[in-house]
DNA sequence: TCCGTGCCACGTCATTGATG
DNA sequence: CATCAATGACGTGGCACGGA
């Protein structure tokens, strides 16, 4: 039974160039399933078995990894790239072929009723969630990651680490934010100047001002003239911004450097979850594949049984 | 041991669809 | 309409594995 389940779906599989290995999965899977199977007709459990396997088909066929399939490349029909004139057909054709599926969250949605996929623990949803916490009092970020890795000081920096909410309410004296690798703490959390936050790299050395923090990050402000005390290693989303050096020109540049920056961090990020939530989804659907071949094969059993019934009643 | 191959994860770019 | 999140496509590097 195993056997014959896990060769169905390795059948399906092939046929939709799939790399997953299913073996163990769909085992797996199918113990885990604990929704129970309504009743349905063969016919019904076969349809919804095409339907199940066409959106995996569609999902693999369509990319898992575009460096293995490649299907940009072997569709029949697409422009040559270095062809600057027909880029725009290219494009459009692309498109086409390409069309766009709806977001896992939507299938997620659809698959599991109203409920929202697994929460994602991020930080900026725990800034935000804390910040939510917070009502009234504006929440300050305290770095409390250590290992440090870079030692220039770039204009924008994104590192990896934990962020701690606190209110302003709360003892702002020298808390220790960021350490050196060999355990040195190079910034504090200092005082609070104007609304705002101090951080230094020692007591009495400003480094950095907390000027904003959302659900996208959290932006430093790192005063002019100070940049050679930016050091250190910040938690994700968390952004040091050096406003004011040189002239307009170069702000702007520099405005627009943190920007890209900034989205490809934003981006960077995404596609994490993206995958993240692709791989669930295709889990899940292998499990409705499992469930499903069950299904139908009880019934396939069942009609069997039924037939046989029915023979020798009749003979 | 070296090399080719497949798989996987990642980063980036381009694009789309939703939203304010 | 501008912005932004989501996602497909693509390129790349690392790792495991099998064969020469």
């Amino acid at each position: 039974m195993e056997i014959e389940e896990q060769s169905n779906v390795t059948e399906i599989e092939n046929g939709s160039a799939v790399t997953v290995q299913q073996g163990q999965a769909l085992s797996q899977s199918s113990a885990q399933t604990s929704m129970p199977p309504p009743m349905q007709t063969p016919s019904v459990i076969q349809a919804n078995q095409q339907s199940v396997i066409q959106t995996a088909q569609s999902i693999h066929s369509s990319s898992i990894q575009g460096q293995q399939i490649g299907l940009a490349q072997t569709v029949p029909g697409v422009a040559d790239p270095e062809d600057p004139g027909v880029l725009d057909e290219e494009s459009k054709k692309r498109r086409d072929i390409l069309s766009r599926r709806p977001s896992y969250r939507k299938i997620f949605n659809d698959l599991s009723g109203s409920e929202s996929p697994t929460k994602v623990e991020t930080i900026s949803e725990d800034i935000q969630g804390q910040s939510d916490g917070t009502e009234g009092n504006s929440p300050i970020a305290v770095i409390t990651t250590s290992a440090l890795t870079y030692q220039q000081a770039p204009q924008t920096v994104t590192i990896p680490g934990t962020i701690q909410i606190v209110t302003s309410g709360e003892a702002l004296q020298a808390v220790p934010m960021a350490q050196n690798s060999s355990g040195t703490v190079v910034q504090y959390q200092q005082q609070q100047q104007d609304g705002q936050y101090i951080y230094t790299t020692n007591p009495g050395e400003v480094q950095v001002q907390q000027v904003q923090v959302s659900n996208t990050g959290t932006m430093y402000t790192i005063p002019a003239g100070q940049q050679q005390f930016i050091r250190g290693q910040l938690p994700p989303g968390v952004v040091l911004n050096s406003p004011g050096i040189g002239g307009n020109g170069q702000q702007i540049a520099e405005d627009a450097s943190r920007k890209r920056e900034m989205r490809l961090m934003k981006n960077r990020e995404a596609a994490k979850e993206c995958r993240r939530k692709k791989k669930e989804y295709v889990k899940c659907l292998e499990n409705r594949v499992a469930v499903l071949e069950n299904q139908n094969k009880t019934l396939i059993e069942e009609l069997k049984t039924l037939k046989d019934l029915y023979c020798h009643k009749s003979e």
